[in-house]
Formats: structure tokens, sequence, C-alpha cells
RNA sequence: GGCCCCGUAGCUCAGUGGAUAGAGCAACAGCCUUCUAAGCUGUGGGUCGCACGUUCGAGUCGUGCCGGGGUCACCA
């Protein structure tokens, strides 16, 4: 691209270009080997034995497309799940962009801490505890033969039906909506479960600690089976009281201020961002208390360059007043605090909404997702010599890469669409065709067996093929992919650019053989190349959390 | 209403100031005697929401408008 000198030179795009490919092929011959001017853009052709060359050291290096030096200690808090439902879809989406950004950033040099703050605690998860003591009969997940998550989420749903319907009976008998809502009993209860909770009352302790076990049996279950796992886990019911510690810190400082109520409140209004609550008048926390108090914890407990929470867009405003608390509590750390919002998951019907029942359990999505992938691998019939317990590991990978890279194709800062019949096909821009060219590629290596001694000789090659080039040069930007994905903290990038790799790959699979290459010297460069895609879908598909098969 | 995000092919999405705007799906036409056809090749399909501006050059930057969404809770 000329333009830019131009100007300052003086010279027009054409003689300008002349000049420059001229003197490059001049001077770097072992580089270049020919240029072209179009419309003011001067293109370069690499030399065939400067791209073999690179192949060869590429090939050498393990771990190529990785970054050693360790710059910055970053957490990352994802999947963040409250304790009275189970996982949906939205949470899949959580997990998979906070796993593989951990992922990205741990390649990119960074030494990277993966948490999870587990809401176990507030008004929510009283409600479950009431109906439960209302509606179970004592019953258990065991008793009930259900997963403990969904046992509890059960319970949870039981509320709102019940508080629901004291609402009409209340507005039925002529009060309004608000004397209604502040007038129903179960509400009552629960707002008195939540105090007895914050006093310590040992019976309220006890069904909580009884009732989220189960639940935290239901996720364990679910994050072995998507690959979710933290190096620490955080529970609200400890940061909440750190929270409150702060709050009276900041009253003693005069930056917090109470009303006549006893609730305490800051003002915000120079940043545009109004007042807002930090501490109910009755003295209980409200979300905002813990999130203080966790984020001071993180940064005294490990001594953070950058703390990312991977937490939904619809909380933009609230990590902004976070940030702005903190920053007027005197923390210096406010800003080192990164919001990594990403968007709502849809339904081709409309928006996911619990109470309406029209959520996508997480746990339901993935046995529908095994039993596609089981039947399209049946009826291609390729794996025949598999054992059962072989076919089932192959269905869990298919099944979790389709589904991992459907929800991380796409920009996380979007809103997406989760479309049913695209989210389980297996063709196109999807995991499974990724996942098919690797399997393609160990087919070769079975055949040809001669994978150790691949690395000679590649470097004699001086008549590349178009598609060999190009599969060279797309081998060798996974460093810089790595690295624009780290910064954008985006994993769609690798998504697009392994996509693309495999494609290539396909249409150089299909246009040449290796196996039966024209002579040794070209069956070499075309192994080389092979062995070094499989190795670079491996490894950008683990960035992902998909697993590659041998055979599928 | 204030603030924030989005608008690109029938659908889902890439496109980081540069060339004739690209993929996948869907549709149509071909390719399995040769390393896995979950693949490959080709065809059709676009006023990049609209208008003005900045620039040698705008899908990309700025302003205004139109359309969609989010948020502004003593919910989390």
């Amino acid at each position: 691209m000329l333009f830019s000198l131009v100007k300052t030179l003086k010279k027009s795009p054409e003689v300008l270009g002349k000049e420059l490919g001229e003197h490059l092929i001049k001077n770097y011959p072992d580089f270049f080997s020919g240029y072209n001017v179009i419309k003011g853009f001067l293109n370069l052709k690499i030399a065939d034995g400067a791209l073999t060359e690179l192949l060869q050291k590429s090939y050498l290096n393990e771990n190529f497309g990785k970054k050693s030096s360790s710059h910055e200690k970053i957490m990352v808090e994802y999947s963040s799940p409250n304790t009275n439902k189970p996982l949906h879809l939205g949470h899949l989406r959580n997990n998979f962009l906070g796993w593989s950004v951990a992922e990205i950033l741990k390649a990119n040099g960074n030494e990277v801490i993966k948490t999870s703050i587990v809401n176990d605690r507030g008004i929510h998860i009283c409600k479950s505890m009431i109906a439960w003591q209302m509606f179970a009969n004592g019953a258990t997940p065991e008793s009930a033969h259900e997963k403990g998550d969904h046992f509890v989420g059960d319970y949870y749903v039981k509320f709102n039906d019940e508080y629901k319907q004291e609402l009409t009976d209340l507005i039925n008998s002529g009060k309004t909506k608000e004397e209604a809502e502040k007038e129903a009993p179960i509400m009552k209860k629960t707002q008195q479960m939540l105090l007895d909770w914050e006093n310590g009352k040992p019976e309220v302790r006890a069904l909580w600690a009884k009732m989220n076990g189960w639940v935290y049996d239901g996720f364990d279950k679910t994050y072995d089976r998507i690959g979710s796992d933290f190096d620490h886990t955080f529970y609200e019911s400890n940061t909440y009281l750190l929270g409150k510690d702060f709050v009276k810190e900041g009253l003693d400082k005069n930056i917090l201020f109470k009303k006549d109520d006893g609730s305490v409140w800051i003002d915000l209004s120079d940043k545009n961002l109004d007042e807002k609550l930090v501490l109910r008048g009755d003295g209980t926390s409200v979300y905002i208390t813990q999130d203080i108090g966790l984020a001071i914890q993180k940064f005294e407990d490990y001594h953070l360059d950058k703390s990312i929470y991977v937490i939904g867009d619809e909380q933009l405003h609230h990590m902004k007043v976070l940030k702005e608390i903190l920053r007027k509590l005197g923390m210096p750390f406010a800003d080192k605090i990164f919001h990594l919002s990403y968007g709502m998951v849809e339904l081709t019907t409309g928006k996911m909404k619990s109470r309406e029942g029209t959520v996508v359990d997480a746990d339901d999505l993935v046995d529908e997702m095994v039993t596609t992938a089981a039947m399209h691998t049946k009826e291609l019939g390729k794996v025949k010599d598999f054992s059962e317990e072989e076919l089932n590991e192959l269905y869990e990978t298919l099944a979790l890469g389709a589904m991992k890279f459907y929800l991380l194709r796409v920009d996380p800062k979007k809103r997406m669409v989760f479309n049913p019949d695209e989210s389980i096909d297996f063709h196109g821009f999807t995991g499974p065709f990724v996942q098919y060219t690797y399997a393609r590629i160990q087919s070769i290596l079975r055949k040809v067996n001669q994978a150790s001694d691949v690395q000679s000789h590649t470097s004699e090659i001086t008549d590349l093929l178009p598609l060999e080039r190009q599969l060279i040069i797309a081998l060798e930007k996974y460093s810089t992919i790595i690295s624009d994905a780290a910064e954008e903290m985006n994993p769609s990038v690798i998504a697009n650019y392994v996509f693309n790799l495999a494609r290539l790959y396909n249409s150089f699979y299909s246009e040449h053989s290796v196996a039966n290459a024209e002579n040794e010297e070209k069956k070499n460069l075309r192994l080389c190349i092979s062995v070094m895609t499989a190795n670079i879908i491996k490894s950008a598909m683990k960035l992902l959390g998909i697993k590659v098969p041998d055979k599928m």
C-alpha cells in the first residue's frame, strides 16, 4: 500500500512501487522472488525457500504459537452460578467463554487464575429453601431420583408459583399490587429467613448447607462433563461480610451516607450515575455489597495486574457502578478491573425466561447433542472397530465440540440467536468440520506410518504449488492469531482462524495426494504441512476447550 | 426520557481506514476404482439501515435520523 508515501516523496504510486519492488528483490533475494504493482498496491511474492525454511523451523518447535514469557498475573472470574437453579444455555456461553479466554491468555504468556464466585446466599436462595420447607415433606434428590441442582431448582419454581397465587388472591380481595407484594405471606417468611440466615440461626444455616450441598453435587457433574474448572472458588457467603466492613469504613470517611430509615447510599451523581444503595435499611446486604467485598479480597489475596469478570452485558451498568464505588473508596486497583461482557443468548422463539419455562437446560442440551452425534456417527459407519467405551467418548467429543464451537465462533460482545437446527449441524462452519479435518490427517499418518522422520529436506523445495504456499502462510499466522485473540479476549478469533485453516487443508487434500506425491521431497513437504496443520488444529481447538478425535 | 450495544446476501455471522465486501446454512449443478464425501468444485444471490460530513480512499471514523435490544431495583 503506497498512498501514505506518495505525498511525502512526490512520486506516483506506480513509480514508487516499481522502485521499492526492485530494491527489495535485489537486496533480499532469499525472501522475495517477485513483485507487481496494481492500483497503488505493491505485492511481493515471498520466495519458496524462505517459506519452507520457516515451515521447518516452526515444525521443530513444540510450543509453536505460544509465548513463554509471563508478563501479567490475571484473574478470570466466570461461571458464577446461583445455587437455586440448574445451569442453562446462557451459563454455557459464559463457561465456554471464560474458560477459553483464560486459556488464550495463558497461551499468550500470562499467569492466569480461574475463579468462580458462587452466589450461595441471598433472598433468592431463601426462596427455594422456603418452598422446600412448605412442599417437600422431607424429600431429597436421592428419594426423588433427581440431580441435586434440578431438584432444588424445582422448588424455586414452586416458590414463584405460590407467590403468584398469593398475589392474585390478595389483589382479588381488594389490595393494590404494591400492597400485595408487601404482604404476601410467603415473601414475608422469606425475608425473615434472610434475616435469620444473616444472624446465623442454626436451623436456617443447617438447611441452607444441606440444600446447597445438593446443588453442588449437581454442578460438579455438569462442570466435569463440559470441562469447566477453577483454580479457586469464592463463596458470596464469605465475601458479603467483608463488603459490610467496607461500608462501615466508607461511612466513617464520609464517602457513604445514611438515610433516615438506616439504609446506606453512595452519591455518584458527579459521574452521571445517580445515587446507589449499598446496604438495606434492615442492615442486610445487597448484590453490590458483596461485590465490593469480593473485589477487595481478590486483590488482597493475589497480587493481580488485571481482574477480568465474565458477566452478561445486562450488568454493564452494575460493573461501572462497582468500579466507581471502589475508586471513591480509594482502592488503587479499581482501574485494573475489566468487565468482559457478552450478549444474551436468545432462542429463535424469543428470549429465555426461567419463570416462563422457556429456558434451555444445559444438561438436557448436552444429552441431546450426544444423541445427535451418535446418530450421525452410526449413519456414516466409519468407526465400526470402536469399543462401546470409545464410541461414547467420541460422541461426547463431537457433541461438545459442536456446542462449544457454535457458541464461541461469534463475537462474545454480540447478542446471539441459538438455532437448535444449526447448533446440531455437523457440516460447514462447525466444530465437527474442524475435528474431521484432524481425523483425516491422522488417517494419512497411520497410512504413511513414518511421521517420525518427516523433518528432513523440506527446504530444498523450490516449486511450491499455490495451495502449499497458502497453507504454509496460514500455519505461520497462528502465533499472531493467539496474540490478537488474547488482546481482544475473543475466542472467535481462534475459531475463525482454525476453521479457515481446516477449509484450506481440505481443498489441498482433495487436490493433492500426500502419500502418493510426485517425489520423496514433495511427500516429505506435504507430510510436514499435514503434521503441522494437525498440531495447530489440536492446539487451537484446545484453546476453545474442544478435543479432537484420531478417528471419526 | 438519559446512558450503552447492535443494524452487512433469504437465515446465522466474518470483515482491526485500502484493491472486484467474504464464509457457513438454505437453493441449484457436478465430483467417491486413488490418503475418511462429516469432504471438494462451481452457479445464483448485496442501494453494507438512511442522510450528510472528514479523507487521495469509508462497511470501517464523526454528526444527525430510523429500526431493534439492554440498563437506569431496598432482585441477583
